[in-house]
DNA sequence: CCTTTTGTTTACGATTTGTTCATAAATCAG
DNA sequence: CTGATTTATGAACAAATCGTAAACAAAAGG
């Protein structure tokens, strides 16, 4: 699925944002302010960034351009907080995309993520079948010789993860962080019983499996 | 009656094929390869594409990744002379739909027509029919054991969609973004309310069913 | 206009999903 | 081996999401 970074530095909306869009299966990274983002792109490639305009350290406008400075593609998206035309004029001449003002019904959002991204041709379409297993992220469905399995919306996310990267340990702290909301209150321990469920579910699967990595965390290996 | 193109060197093969669709209603154009298909792709709007791989000028693989990046949508069948695994991987890696080893029977090819083109719901005339259901996309009418039922706009449309992408997930949001006004202020359960309409007047269709995705939104599945 | 149809919101009970906890089992260090 | 730590897992409870009727609003058709 896509992997978007969002820049925002109101905590609350930033959790929200990244919240829904996580949701909807995208892959989300967050950032409080243009630095923060900035570094975090050196690292990873993302499909398109959503950032705020007014943040300290440094604002949407000067990320937008360091940005399109190394990468002329990626779709950038403002959010602002007023609808003025002389932002609005600034920012499309150093190459953003699209407007969204706040405050913004996060459905809105969404949508427009969407379409940016189908625009973009980046929206994702993948399916793996391993052994009799198969996933498609698409229709977020999976299924065993053929039969389907039903996987709540965060099973899916983290199986999907797992099978993404295969032998790789993840910790409970990295699958929380991915796929619990920033504020969560659930112990780690919550991670457990996702997996004896995602083990549950997919045992007569006979590709991979599910196993713990003890003192660590837990990994999918391929058999 | 459904467009389809036919690109194959083999003047006879060709021949045999184009006549047999042609028996069958359907609306066929012949090209002898890749480079001649590309030209008649670009002033006509196909609802398929048949093509041999071995072909002078342009193969069926440059053929299909040329046509791929304009339309993503397209069904590609390819006709191929042996069922080498190579080969199929490229081929499903830049969108090919389905494959036919050559020598084929020519009704298997009218069969497997048939069924992609059932699936891609490009069928001719626009019309689906699932059970003792049946919609018209043209006379935009819906019926059950011949008995007309009544459904708005709205409804229609969406309900076409989820036909059109059997067991494909739709979250709200990305219904309202095709079918509401962009500035519709909707909120997203309107699209529960619409699903309960849908549900409630496809009662009797005993050929599917929309189902809830928890925590995403509905997906129609066949049964 | 007025009537009818279509669209939207709201509220609340029903259902599904998520989390914690208690206890058992497994693993590890010494 | 033993005791300490970590993990497994079912069950109970909490939270989130969904279904749906009903009321209201908007649009279309006379």
């Amino acid at each position: 699925m896509a992997k978007i970074l969002v820049v925002e530095d109101d905590q609350d909306l930033n959790r929200i944002i990244t919240k829904s869009l996580r949701d909807r299966g995208y892959d989300v990274t967050s950032a409080v302010n243009g630095l923060d983002a900035l570094e975090k792109t050196e690292g990873e490639k993302f499909d398109m960034i959503l950032t705020d305009i007014m943040m300290p350290k440094m604002d949407g406008f000067e990320l937008a351009e360091s940005i399109r400075a190394v990468d002329r593609e990626i779709p950038i998206v403002f959010m602002t907080a007023k609808d003025d035309k002389p932002s609005k004029m600034l920012g499309y001449s150093i190459g953003v995309d699209d407007y969204i003002v706040k405050p913004f019904d996060i459905d809105i959002l969404i949508m427009k993520i969407g379409a940016i991204l189908r625009r973009a041709r980046i929206e994702a379409e993948r399916e793996l079948e391993i052994g009799n297993f198969r996933i498609n992220s698409e229709e977020r469905s999976a299924s065993i010789n053929g039969e389907e399995i039903n996987l709540t919306v965060r099973e899916f996310d983290i199986l999907f993860k797992l099978l993404s990267y295969p032998r790789k340990t993840f910790t409970r702290s990295a699958l929380m962080e991915e796929f619990w909301d920033y504020d969560s209150s659930a112990t780690s321990r919550t991670v457990d019983v996702y997996m004896v469920k995602l083990r549950e579910k997919t045992a007569a699967a006979d590709g991979f499996e599910i196993q713990t990595v003890h003192g660590l965390g837990y990994k999918l290996v391929l058999k």
